[in-house]
DNA sequence: AAATGGGTGCTAATATTTTGGCATGGGTGA
DNA sequence: TCACCCATGCCAAAATATTAGCACCCATTT
């Protein structure tokens, strides 16, 4: 039925809107969703939308008191990777570099030293491990 | 008309699908689009869409000899800051740290002590301007 | 207990997407 | 020049996605 795992599923366009929301909220009610939705539908259309999601595979839910929690099957940290994949292989041409360089090139990037510390010690620890 | 600039805009799957094959191809002719499709329809159908995608703005296109060749009008450059973005806040909390601790943590990162070497010379460079 | 705030399931209209046929025209190479 | 390949435009069916109403259920709060 499923065949989620590490694949990215061709979502509709508000399928994704969807999930993207529930990632981003970690876990979330139909009524957090439909409010970090961009022009967002009625709650009913929202519910169904969740419903849908739910049916396919890629949405879970639990009862939390009266009220229905909706988390993703695929754990944020498996799909972040997968996603990174895709943009690295989309828009940097599987450049890790371009891609960190961008990361701290933003304008809002406002890293502090501490920031830059941790960076370092990630890449050293990474270099280290890598051979 | 179009509206597009550094927003990211609500594409349906099958145009997402395209757009990213272009992006990934830098610019390219439809039966190359058609070529790196997932299940990809018949050439006519990727044509109407890159017409689609030419009148809603997102892609534009020169004729070199007998062939169009399409191309993005938003830059890679510029929308692949865009995505970063959305991935940094959607799947990794804003956190730059733990994009980097992914990027490089990844199975096949296959980074080579250069790589490493680079990547820090990015940091490097970032902390003194940034400061 | 009654109201309230979510939740469900079923149903269905609407809107959008997606597909591609068909006729036609222009470059290009054999 | 004559296929051939790739393009165009127009058109339209088929498939999906999106929205939402309605009746009803359960838990919590007043």
């Amino acid at each position: 039925m499923g065949e989620i795992s590490s694949e990215l599923p061709a979502l509709s366009r508000r399928e994704r809107q969807i999930m993207d929301a529930v990632y981003a909220l970690g876990a979330a009610a139909a009524t957090e969703v439909r409010e970090s939705l961009p022009t967002p539908p009625s709650l009913t259309a929202v519910r169904t939308m969740l419903t849908i999601l739910v049916e396919k595979g890629h949405l879970k839910f639990r009862q939390e008191g009266a009220r229905f929690i909706y988390e993703p099957v695929v754990p944020r940290e498996q799909m972040a990777r997968t996603m990174m994949d895709q943009v690295l292989h989309t828009f940097f041409e599987g450049s890790v570099e371009r891609v960190v360089s961008t990361l701290v090139d933003r304008e809002d990037s406002s890293l502090t030293s501490q920031d830059f510390d941790r960076l370092q010690a990630i890449i050293d620890a990474a270099r280290r491990q890598g051979k």
